[in-house]
Parts: structure tokens; sequence; C-alpha cells
DNA sequence: TCTGGGGTCCTAGGACCC
DNA sequence: TCTGGGGTCCTAGGACCC
């Protein structure tokens, strides 16, 4: 049996738990770059502000319907998540944490009864100590405790299918597109072939399933038949790549703002890079303009870069090289961004025989930068190239406070 | 004026191999 | 006249997730 802990609107709880002047207000968080809406207080989904809305088309709206309005605080939510999870793990034998705001649990072996007084008590110990509300679903296989925190959120607390019956009823009550696996392309597809809810799919057979889902529908299926198809993943494997991308704050013109911002970016790529313990060795840098407007041109460069490296500056004459090769004179570009990929473990990287091994010097130099940026603060110490002044940086018009994670920021009570 | 960021997995098609 | 079968690797693009 497994159980899926979901956080309740958690980036809007998350603002809530440390402001109760917003408690029971309608409240939205954007994006970065205050883009759109990420997150809706239950009063913010009443009043219809939907997921997804660019902020500057409901900014009217929120204005007369006096909603609250939060820039995404990610060092907070962050912060609020290892809290949650921490709680989780002392009160699971395993879990995997599969979002921000999501944790499966293997609960094999407990009785019917057992299972919802563990479902219990884990939303109210996270309630109590963090302030963050959960649903949780209990069910055979992943894909069905999905299913059931999806009813318990509706119902308030905790949902388990621990039967057939009620396994079909949720089936039946469940349209495709609330199945976790089916997106807005294979809804259509399905629903043209006549199927409407999870109910109806798992009446077809496989071979049609394989054939208009692929393999990972398939799965999808048979889970929802109660096969777990899906292991929990205890110890997830290293990343597949490393992306650091972001939206302008105004649009960018010159070819030196643009290598600032991707400058920027490189640096941080890396910082997480050696936060992994792995090097590269395949470095992409993009850019492009607004995809709303015309004429619309998207940069790229990509190199396999001759040997695995963790290393700022090596990475960033690629990423500067690959700019100069694609930038544009004349277009106003809104978004750039660095991946990194095709990773291997520090120390276990493979050298050519004709390659020097790598310099310490420049391992203890990059060890000493993240030291001090970790001690003293992210910007302590950083690259010229990255700019000074950032211009392009990101608009965050409606930040709260840090409150977790900053000293300078801890709420006072008094 | 203003439309997020960071991931994973699968498939199709081309190049190449024997 | 007749022009196979099986495989790998790579990339681009699509689809999904939160």
């Amino acid at each position: 049996m497994y159980a899926l802990i979901d956080c309740n609107n958690f980036y809007a709880s998350c603002e809530r738990a440390f402001n109760p002047a917003l408690k029971l207000k309608p409240l939205v968080v954007l994006s970065n770059n205050d883009g759109c809406v990420i997150a809706r207080s239950d009063e913010a989904k009443q009043l219809g502000i939907a997921m997804g809305a660019p902020y500057f088309k409901i900014k009217a709206e929120v204005a007369a319907r006096g909603i609250e309005v939060r820039s995404s605080n990610y060092e907070l939510y962050g912060d609020m998540s290892r809290r949650v999870m921490d709680i989780l793990r002392r009160l699971a034998p395993s879990i995997e944490i599969y979002s921000i705001d999501e944790a499966f649990c293997d609960l094999t072996g407990l009785s019917s009864a057992a299972l919802l007084e563990l479902g219990r008590t884990m939303r109210e110990t996270i309630l109590q100590w963090t302030g963050i509300p959960t649903s949780v679903g209990i069910a055979r296989t992943k894909t069905l405790a999905k299913a059931a925190s999806k009813q318990a959120k509706l119902m308030g607390g905790v949902f388990a299918i621990l039967d057939e019956r009620e396994r079909e009823r949720l089936l039946q009550a469940m349209p495709l597109r609330r199945v976790w696996g089916i997106g807005r392309r294979l809804e259509t597809s399905l629903e043209n072939a006549g199927i409407f809810t999870a109910a109806d799919l798992v009446r077809k057979d496989d071979a049609w399933i394989r054939r208009r889902m692929s393999i990972t529908g398939l799965r999808t299926v048979h889970e929802l038949r109660g096969i777990p198809c899906i292991d929990l993943d205890d110890q997830p494997a290293s990343k597949l790549s490393i992306t650091t991308s972001r939206m302008f704050g105004h649009p960018v013109h010159t070819i030196e703002e643009l290598s600032q911002a991707v400058a920027h970016y490189v640096t941080r790529a890396a910082e997480k890079l050696r936060g992994e313990k792995r090097k590269t060795r395949y470095l992409d840098v993009f850019f492009h303009s607004s995809p709303f407007k015309s004429p619309y041109h998207a940069g790229r460069a990509a190199y396999a870069l001759p040997a695995p490296t963790d290393f700022t500056p090596t990475l960033l004459q690629y990423a500067m090289a690959g700019v100069r090769a694609q930038y544009r004179e004349g277009v106003a570009y809104t978004k750039a961004g660095i991946m990194l990929s095709d990773f291997v473990a520090r120390g276990e990287e493979q050298l050519s025989l004709l390659q020097a091994p790598a310099d310490e010097r420049e391992e203890t130099m990059m060890e000493m930068l993240d030291y001090i940026n970790r001690r003293w603060g992210k910007h302590t110490m950083f690259y010229a190239g990255a700019g000074v002044q950032q211009g392009w940086s990101m608009k965050r018009n409606f930040r709260s406070p840090s409150y977790s994670t900053r000293l300078t920021d801890v709420l006072e009570i008094g």
C-alpha cells in the first residue's frame, strides 16, 4: 500500500504560515518575474482566479476584489518543504520525495485501521508543527494513491481506497484529466475515441492502449486497475541534467547584457553541479525572444566538452562562445538559460591519454568560492562577467521576507 | 509594458554498422 | 529480373509531471 501526502495550495499555505493576517483571505502567489499565478488559496480559487493566469491580465480584478498577491519566495518554500518531509520521515518507514510539496510513503503490511490512523497522524502532525494543511490518499498503487488524495482534498483530510467497490466508484467519477499521467493531449485524443472517465479507460484492452498511449500510458492503466507498476523510489538516482534559466525583468537588446545574464546562470548551474558532486560533459546555452511576438528568434549552441568539468571559468568560456555565435542584433531577448548534462561522478572521470588530470588548484578555488557564498550569502563573491547592476534580473515586486532562512527576516513577537 | 522554471521519459527518424 | 534484417546511437520533438 502507498500513501501520497500532498500539501494543499503549498506556496499560498507557506505565505500564510508566517502571516496570520492572510488567513481566510484570497491570496495568489506569482511565478518568477511576477509572470503568472502558480498558487491560489481556496478563497482565490472560489473567486475564479485560474491557475497559470498571466498577472497583467488579472491585475484589475485582483485589485478590485482585494486579493492578496505575493511573488514567489523559493527560499521559504524550500525550507518549509524540508520540515514537512522531516516529519514524514519520522512517521513512515520509507518515503519518496516526489516534488516540493508531495511525498509517497510505502505502508505495506498495515491493517486498514492502522493505515487510516497513520494517515490522520501525518496530517495532524504536519499541520501542528508547520501550519501546512495536507491531503492524504492511500491505495494499492501510486496512481490510485494520487487519485485518493484528490478525493481527500475534496473531503478535507484522509481518503483510502481499501476495496474493489471503492476503487470502481472512484474511477467512475474521475475525469481523464484527473488521472496522474494523462495531460491535455492524451485527454483530447482519448475523448475522440469515446473515453471520458478513468473507468472507461481501464475497460480498453492492452494492445489498444499501448498503441494509443505508449508504454507509459499502459503502465498508468495497469496501476488504475490496481496492479502496481511504479515502485517507491526512495533513493532517487542523481540528476541527469541541470538547468538554470530565467525570463528577464525587461527585454535585453545588447550582447553585453545577454552575456552577463548567461554568465550569471552558468555560475548558478555550476554551483548546483558541484553541490551534486558531479562534473559535466555537455553544455547547452539558449536564449530567445518572446514567443508571443514576431519576429521570433531563438539561439542555441551546444558543446560536448573535451573533458568532464565543474570549473566555472571553463564553463563560462564555452557559454560565452555560444552567445557570440548565436546572438542576433536587433532582437529583444526575453529569456536565456544554461543546461548541463551527461555527468560523471567527481573523481571518477575518464581522462584521455593526452589529457592532464584536473588541476588541484582549480578544485580548491571552486571549493573556496562555494564556501564563501554559503557562509556569507549567495552573492558575496561572483564573476565580474555576470555583471554588477544586473538590470535584466527578474521582477519580484511582492516578495515576502525569508522568515525561516534569513536571520534578519525572523519574525519578532512582542 | 506585462505570459515561470525545472525536470523525466518515450518515439520517430537519420546515420551508421555488419 | 531480383535489392534484407537487425541492431546501435544520436537528436529533435512531444508529452507528461509539479
